[in-house]
DNA sequence: ATAAATCTCGAGTGGACACTCGAAATTCGA
DNA sequence: TCGAATTTCGAGTGTCCACTCGAGATTTAT
């Protein structure tokens, strides 16, 4: 067999503005797939966004479901939820109220977030692994956070850290859906800070 | 003019077993808009279900989005939420914790409302009025039954009840999305046990 | 400079989509 | 029974979809 490594791999790597016709992109499908989802955005949508031929965007994203992880992972990137272990423990509180509020200035990213996350749940959907991921993930940040702060007696009795986790999540995310329904009828920092004052040990 | 009631309006109204094949069909399109989506799912998928054509179909709902509302009233039927006013006030937590229990029998009835709730936040979705509605009502029947509590004094002080009926319905909404995912990690009974726990006064 | 690699795109492919049309089959009131 | 109304459907309309192909334009290492 005259198989080896024959081909001396002239590979150049993208080019200069490669990069940032990615990310030019990626934004266009995030508006894309937050206004129609991921089954009712079209690619040809997403090409009209950025100006270029919808065959171009494929050199760059070679299916559908790429140019989705591809919006999903930046989506990531922004939000970097579930990412910053929110060093000392009293923060975490402070900082998932700053983050609620700070969302309410991204309502794009908030109606992708909650799109493909309830379209996720379909048939072969491929958003499906990642907010699998995410959930669980995010549970586990959540818990211990919450762990710590029962440990410090900071956390009412009877509250499961566990539970907790995942209701606090809930909450968030459903919120966000109501909020983005009626935005002028909806507080999402409030009902997040409603919740803390409640699983939070009373100041004595 | 000639116009006038010359015509001697001949029509006979539908046919016996045309009210059961509307129930078929809405029923087949519960299961395909469960699994696909409103944008995912087509009139093909619904028809093949039922097993008759696409064009037998439109005959009894002339487009998609005339399926699509008959879908989500029917499933009002089912579920019955924001309905019944709960007689006894105490009842109100009870009867909640119960749904939720009884919806866990039901997953495909909770896929098709998380996956059209969400799709219904999207660019001229057909939904959307509906979702709108919904919450508003439902946020005011809970509001009115946790008002009635508090009046009792049976709900903690410092909890109001507008704030809580929407925190109530984002909870419940939420830990459904989680549930779909993940249903050996999600108690969603647990979960609005755990939030009623919270809000309602400490036994004394 | 030049050649190879990357980038761009016009022109298609095959299929699915919601919806129309006209006509046959079936039901039912009289 | 008979005729009109309802129900069924095959065939088609125009549109859009993700994706392919091959070739020209541009960039970049040498």
């Amino acid at each position: 067999m005259a198989t080896g490594e024959s081909v001396p791999d002239r590979r150049r790597g993208p080019y200069a503005k490669s990069t940032e016709r990615r990310r030019t992109i990626v934004a266009a499908a995030h508006a894309v797939f937050a206004a129609r989802g991921y089954r009712g955005g079209s690619l040809q949508d997403v090409a009209d966004r950025v100006g270029m031929s919808q065959t171009s965007l494929l050199h760059y994203f070679p299916t559908k479901s790429d140019l989705l992880l591809a919006v999903l992972n930046w989506r990531d990137s922004i939000t970097g939820d579930g990412t910053a272990p929110s060093d000392p423990d009293e923060a975490f509180v402070d900082e998932i109220i700053r983050q609620a509020h700070f969302n309410e200035s991204i309502p794009g990213v908030i109606e992708l977030y909650t799109v493909l996350c309830a379209e996720s749940v379909t048939e072969d959907h491929p958003g499906r692994k990642y907010f699998l991921e995410r959930f669980a993930t995010l549970r586990g940040v959540y818990a211990r956070s919450l762990t710590s702060l029962a440990e410090q007696g900071k956390l009412r009795s009877g509250v499961d850290p566990e539970r907790a986790a995942a209701s606090l999540i809930a909450l968030w995310d459903g919120i966000q859906t109501q909020w983005l329904l009626a935005p002028d009828s909806i507080d999402m920092a409030a009902a997040l800070r409603d919740y803390f004052d409640l699983i939070l040990a009373p100041r004595p």
